[in-house]
DNA sequence: TATTGTTATACTCTATAACTATA
DNA sequence: TATAGTTATAGAGTATAACAATA
């Protein structure tokens, strides 16, 4: 299964920190081995350590869900309707930038599961809404309890002000 | 292609930050569209966020590196043999989470680029040195700077000082 | 017996094209 | 003509098993 290669790294990269390492060159002697590994340059590239803390915080997220049998991304399409019952597939894609052809499948699932129903638009013949089912609602509120719990182990060297800071820094990121 | 696909979100998730939001019950009209989608609650969880903010800089970062025709992960495979000459394949796998079947073939194809050479191993006659060429130093020089322009690019909304607390701060969660 | 590097391969994730029904 | 949902499918990423050569 591939929900194990999360803690894989594959992708990572960029650049280098404000006061970060000089890229400068390096002499290459031919004949001698490497002992310790030297990450410090990676460590200074803030793409670099974004992707080794979400990777980290994934790996313990879909362990502490999988007495659920919920993916990271499941969770996150279960949490996004308990908060907007009646969203329509499309506004789910938008906001998890999920291709439209591969959300199907996973609301298929959750509904074969009974954990959500889709009912007729308001007024849009072409959409459905999708709402939680009473054990599709009782799972995302157990969900969430447990997720907060998963959020504090990840964070467990975190005070309170910085994980605040933290989120913070980052939605300037991206946001 | 994939690598565009980092843009898809697919993984992300946790929990709660210190005063995050409550996951409480919902009432649930059955009959009302939604017109804005609240992703407060998503936005509360440090997982989330690590995952957006990464895949962020990923995008940009991809998009930068395109000239040099270097992925995030052979910008980084190019980057520790860089700063580690000599690194056994091994080695760099156990350093990027990679697994050794996926690193043979990136390792090759940059072999026939000129990018890098494998000499034996000084003193493990299984094992192999990998080294740079002088055209793959020169390479690896200049995706450093361009990674480092990149990086600019991507935390421009912080400051020196929240740049590098951020990186602190993440470390304090994978390191 | 354990480890390095490798081949082959299966599975998952992500994206695109194209279709239908409705707006 | 455009959009919501869907089907089929191609492509990239990641994992495991098993092997030869060397430690």
């Amino acid at each position: 299964m591939r929900r194990a290669g999360l803690q894989t790294i594959t992708d990572f990269l960029p650049t280098q920190s404000g006061e970060g390492l000089s890229p400068g060159t390096y002499s290459t002697p031919k004949d001698r081995a490497v002992d310790q590994v030297d990450t410090g340059y990676l460590q200074s590239l803030l793409g670099y350590n974004a992707r080794r803390a979400a990777l980290s915080i994934i790996e313990n997220f879909v362990a502490g869900m999988a007495e659920f049998e919920l993916r990271p991304v499941d969770f996150s399409v279960l949490s996004v309707i308990h908060h907007n019952p009646g969203i329509t597939s499309r506004q789910l894609c938008a906001t998890l930038s999920i291709q439209p052809p591969n959300l199907v499948g996973m609301v298929h699932r959750m509904q074969q599961r009974k954990l959500i129903s889709r009912l007729p638009h308001p007024h849009d013949g072409r959409a459905m809404g999708l709402h939680l089912t009473p054990e599709g609602l009782s799972m995302a509120q157990r969900a969430e309890q447990k997720a907060f719990k998963l959020e504090e182990k990840s964070a467990e060297r975190l005070n309170p002000a910085e994980r605040s800071q933290l989120i913070q820094l980052l939605q300037k990121i991206y946001l």
